[in-house]
DNA sequence: TTTAGCACTCGAATTGTTTGAGTGCTAACA
DNA sequence: TGTTAGCACTCAAACAATTCGAGTGCTAAA
């Protein structure tokens, strides 16, 4: 549908966009080596892509910039091939190089690592709870009516809260149950636990425990565990390196966003299909976010996808290196991962 | 020193400057109510009070506005009185009236109020580990070299950490061992741990345990807790709602400040003395702060001080209402808190 | 001692001008 | 027929000049 002309102007513009922030004029573009047409020719191309929707005006006689639909074709086509330095690589690798215990540690030094090498703001969000298995439970009396509930998983996540114990339910009771309930349910993802205590295990409770009822409730409440991955950020405050956002009344809602968190968490879980993903201004549905692109990766453990990892950027944004690193973050923790999961 | 009328003077001045955020002009002044001398009159007297370095002016032929020493003389000696409205003082106790169950989320919640109320960055410091005690500890392994380590506090909170558990040690050992600290320890004070160890329980150990020295160090590597107290903060972002903080750049320094978190810890540490405690701008030896002040309120159990609340705004601050709101959410957080402890 | 009055200052807002980078269109050229 | 040179035009940004108003300090009179 373009012409190849087209496709080169078009990337031209979008590439020096990129790195100057400012609209791109025919005769800036006629001056490029790549170059070798009149800036009348590229005026006459440059109104073309606009008229299909690739570029705009800020103003009547203005340069252009590349529109939304411009940046979608520059990121699915013309991405200029990127590789990192070495000095890049070997950060990345350093990161992981170390030993690291918890497997939470290992996804947050990722968000930071992105950040640090990217400026722009990081996210990475997993392990999926849900994912993770029982590795002990336990509950500790804390006062007559109230107990510490404590889940370990297999990935050495501890997960507590403070729950109510009703008076009827005796504390040497309580440990049985536990007791029990580690015997028979080490090893089951944490999303299965429920069901599997009522199909598997709550025939054994009640042949041992008085009191059967008050007791499962109290459980019940223990094993409510949030669904909610951890979410780590990096560089919150890196937006503000950017130009477009050096007014502080338009960022506002952003800042927001990001400090919320949540609306975030929505977006990184609506995309956890695997491999790279970009989402340009307002196809991120979210008020505030208009003139950011959001860029995910999957990690996974072997085959299994595991978590997601993010950058958020303004749409004006280093796609090509951004992809290049989160892509090169993604496989090194997935593989530091799996290493990690092979030695459990 | 400063005479009725020059107190009168630089209080107006103060208070109308923290409303409007504009430089204060004798004709201003000499039309508020309070006041009923002449414009001429008012400079002459500004013109001493800038002398003697109570006020400033932003230009030659500008207003005033308070200087560092101006807002100190005001907060020590003339603030208006002020009081919360029902409201207020509803909001405050609703957070409180709830029953939670853990220390950290009321402290949380502290920090919540308080910046929903003043619309300044609040932050709470909260109890710090050391004061509270410890109820169990438990170490829960996870694979052949690594277990996690977790200690309950008497407060609920729950500190866990992945350890490595040499190959010499065998986990029988190590659960009789973690048995017999719990016997001993129950209700000691965190910070006393290690000592308490080596001076009651070690002969005891000795006795009981092979391979005492390899089990101990890894004990040792648990009692390891991070020392300092978690921190809330909420409202990050509500500087940017203050006129003076619009410029992105010259907030900068105070963004990282927040941001990254531990420079503010050690301001907050530093001023752990009880009562309300008021710095304002360079007081803080922090640079980024200079148009900050930060308001510092302890809380309490019983008598015992246990943690910090804090509010950071702008040099223009609403000092009396926030000082009164934090004394309000210190004086009632103390209450809930004293409640609570006398339940367990 | 207080105040009215005056000359002066300076920031902020307003207006006009210039500059430069851009445009679209047309006509000539290969 | 596609390309280009040239021209008239547009607009934002930068700059200078002007005005306006809120402020000052100082002096002299009440």
């Amino acid at each position: 549908m373009l012409t190849d002309r087209q496709l080169l102007i078009l990337q031209v513009i979008i590439d020096d966009f990129i790195r100057s922030g400012q609209p791109v004029g025919s005769r800036t573009l006629s001056k490029k080596h790549q170059i070798s047409f009149s800036s009348a020719t590229i005026r006459n191309e440059m109104a073309d892509l606009e008229e299909l929707g690739y570029i705009e005006k800020t103003h009547i006689s203005s340069g252009r910039v590349p529109s939304e639909k411009g940046y979608r074709y520059y990121v699915d086509h013309l991405l200029p091939p990127q590789r990192l330095t070495r000095t890049d690589i070997q950060k990345i690798r350093s990161v992981f190089a170390e030993r690291i215990y918890e497997l939470e540690k290992l996804v947050q030094k990722s968000a930071q690592i992105l950040s640090d090498l990217t400026n722009y703001t990081s996210i990475a969000l997993g392990p999926a709870f849900k994912e993770s298995k029982l590795k002990r439970m336990q509950i500790i009396p804390l006062t007559e009516q109230t107990a510490v509930a404590i889940v370990v998983t297999d990935t050495g996540h501890v997960e507590n809260r403070v729950i109510t114990v009703p008076t009827t339910v005796n504390a040497g009771d309580l440990e049985k149950m536990v007791n029990i309930l580690n015997e028979r349910l080490n090893g089951v993802p944490l999303i299965d636990l429920k069901e599997k205590i009522e199909t598997e295990v709550a025939d054994v409770l009640r042949r041992h425990i008085r009191n059967y009822d008050s007791i499962l409730n109290t459980l019940i409440d223990t094993l409510d565990i949030p669904e909610e991955e951890k979410m780590f950020f990096a560089g919150k405050t890196n937006m503000f390196n950017q130009p477009e956002f050096s007014d502080i009344q338009k960022v506002r809602p952003l800042l927001n966003i990001i400090e919320q968190e949540k609306d975030i968490y929505r977006l990184l879980r609506k995309q956890s299909q695997k491999g790279v993903r970009v989402s340009i201004g307002r196809e991120n549905e979210l008020s505030g976010m208009e003139n950011c692109s959001l860029i995910t990766a999957t990690y996974s453990i072997g085959d299994e996808p595991f978590g997601t990892i993010a950058i958020l950027g303004p749409t004006r944004m280093e796609y090509s290196r951004v992809i290049t690193v989160l892509n090169r973050v993604a496989t090194d923790l997935s593989a530091a991962l799996t290493k990690w999961y092979q030695n459990q």
